[in-house]
DNA sequence: TAAACTAATTATAATGATTATAAAGAAGTA
DNA sequence: TACTTCTTTATAATCATTATAATTAGTTTA
């Protein structure tokens, strides 16, 4: 199945006129197949061995040519660096408050909230970003470990 | 009323064994009467004529104070540098896609989001974090004058 | 009030993520 | 093949934020 969605991309790429080369192809599987959600660097190192030469730029340009495409989505929280999403279907994230984890959950879209954002404030909504912060079931039984 | 909210402030913080300084005052007041949502080099400029010698490490370290006492909020967004909200009641934000503008907005919380959230990831929710993106009414007027 | 202790500020340097630039390389096209 | 354009690389620059050490100011206690 993941191997659909490398496909889908470099479809949606092509179509856009956007090269495929080996490093967008390799950056691209790499964030498909990360269940996590790695930053620039990780990325960079990740693909260390495979791409000797690749420069960290090179990283950065291409994940910002997948992001003007939609692919995808660009995370940024309070701390250093970003962090990087390949948009799948529309999906939330709850973050751990100890440890930093991010993991998924679904949830209907919050129309509503769009809706009377709109309607208060007198903005043509495009979209909306929610995040849900707490303890991660790892963090949550050491802690009561320690007690 | 924004007095008020100053001397609840200075309150909370003295109740935290914080101490007042004239620097401290000064930010928390900015804070409190700029209507936008500065970046702490704005905040560091705007009180450049009261204090010559404050540094920018100053305002980083009290906001940093601020925001662990809870009387401020950090904004990340994927621009280059954090702003700085006072925290009244609970609000929302809602940008502008076009010129960045942040609107407040008012919300009931997004509690069945969390409960939602934390049945399906055994996570233990603390928080979460909304924000809408859309095109304000000047951006949305120019768009139209511009056809 | 003065001495003593602690916290806060300042000035400066360091860090680290991200971006800009210019040269070299690769892909696409005529 | 020659040409054009995009991409990558290597490197340097930028800029927000943090760390450090010395100085200053607040607070407490005698």
């Amino acid at each position: 199945m993941s191997g659909a969605m490398l496909k889908d991309a470099l479809v949606t790429l092509k179509e856009s006129g956007v090269r495929i080369t080996p490093q967008r192809h390799a950056i691209l599987e790499f964030l498909i197949s990360s269940e996590s959600h790695p930053t620039a660097d990780e990325i960079y190192k990740a693909l260390e061995s495979d791409f000797p030469n690749m420069s960290v730029a090179t990283v950065y340009n291409n994940l910002r040519v997948f992001r003007n495409s939609g692919l995808v989505k660009e995370l940024t929280y309070g701390d250093a660096s970003s962090r990087f999403d390949f948009v799948t279907h529309d999906h939330y994230h709850i973050i751990c408050d100890e440890c930093g984890s991010i993991v998924d959950f679904h949830h209907p879209g919050l129309e509503e909230v769009e809706r009377l954002a709109s309607y208060v404030t007198g903005f043509k909504v495009n979209s909306h970003r929610l995040e849900v912060y707490g303890v991660c079931p790892t963090c949550e039984k050491q802690a009561s470990k320690a007690n």
